[in-house]
DNA sequence: ATATATCGCTAACACACGTTAGTGCAAATT
DNA sequence: AATTTGCACTAACGTGTGTTAGCGATATAT
């Protein structure tokens, strides 16, 4: 009867979302059982719903306190008084950085969002949609400015959007380079294909 | 007692493998079920087992079908006397074309191979692994003949690969530009954000 | 020291899943 | 026309699933 451990300022729930994470990432949300979940927190599946509502609530909190931390920074940087490029490339990096040092939360969020239920799902592929227009709305400031190729802007947001979801493959290769250089390499085609 | 309709050409099996694509690309392999299949077919679960071993036996034959036409479109690619930069520019218009007009079996074949099972599993990925590494070969040829900017090879197959599987969003928008377009604005992004 | 809330346990539930067995009709073959 | 093969059906199986109920021990608060 050993209780779940926690460190300073987190919640035994706060261990079982992260766990969650690192397992619906390498297994999928639906593939990953409950009883998987409890073993690698070190408890029995029954014990888990002392902390959390049901399987599905993991599935939110993950999904969304990604989503919020993304749009937080985007406020951020709209706001700035730079060029559309320059915003672009720190929404990139920042995209980057994320996808790094936060790999599992972000990955799940990215990929598995299919499998949350109404009313998240909808709420969260509005959040998506919104998010993507605005991206595409700095985009298109840029192309008016001389910034940026005259490219559809969607387009260019779905490249740049899934570009970074193909970090995924960097954390499970081998022979890594270094985060600040896969960063760097990242900016250099992906700002470089856009500028004029 | 309604039999499953063919057209010419095309077996009961092909049927049922392609309604499984729509069918996994939409809810993923795991949350799919041969009742579902079955359903869309238009028949009882029980029934496609006249046609079929497994359920992943589904997945086997979306995923190395594609992953065959792939290896197959690189081989004469890569045979062909002409500058690495064409090369690329080549290969990723065939994403292209192969993600806009194959597209669940495509997108199955990138998504849901995890949930195939060894030896079927470490082949596949034995395959990607080699066609990644071919990709890079030709970056860093290009590299050399300075048709290429000095950028890390690996990195830049990835990008090239997960921002083609972005057609997904594509496929999903209510807007769509027309395929050719859609095509021409990623080879001008992702051609141009190689190209020295 | 006592009372209370926290939390992990065992046992079990209802259900959905992939799949098999066996039956009989209809199409294809002779 | 007779026979064989193809194929869809019903019924059911075993297993794994998410989740609930209820008990007892331990940590926390009084």
């Amino acid at each position: 009867m050993a209780r779940i451990k926690t460190e300073k300022n987190t919640t035994r729930k706060d261990v079982i979302v992260s766990k969650a994470a690192i397992l619906f990432r390498e297994k999928g949300f639906k593939a990953a059982s409950m009883r998987d979940l409890a073993e690698s927190v070190g408890v029995e599946a029954a014990s888990l719903y002392n902390h959390i509502k049901s399987k599905t609530e993991l599935l939110h909190e993950l999904c969304f306190s990604v989503a919020n931390r993304f749009l937080q920074k985007l406020d951020e940087i709209e706001s700035e008084p730079i060029p559309a490029i320059q915003k672009i490339e720190k929404i990139l990096r920042f995209h980057i950085v994320e996808m790094v040092n936060n790999y599992e939360e972000v990955y799940v969020s990215d990929r598995e969002w299919k499998h949350l239920n109404d009313p998240y799902l909808s709420n969260f592929q509005n959040q998506r949609r919104i998010y993507r227009k605005r991206l595409a709305a700095i985009i298109e400031t840029g192309i008016k400015n001389k910034e940026i190729k005259p490219i559809d802007a969607p387009t260019a947001v779905l490249i740049l959007l899934h570009a970074i979801s193909g970090i995924e493959s960097w954390h499970r290769s081998k022979q890594k380079i270094t985060a600040a250089a896969l960063e760097e390499n990242m900016v250099t085609i992906l700002v470089g294909g856009l500028t004029i």
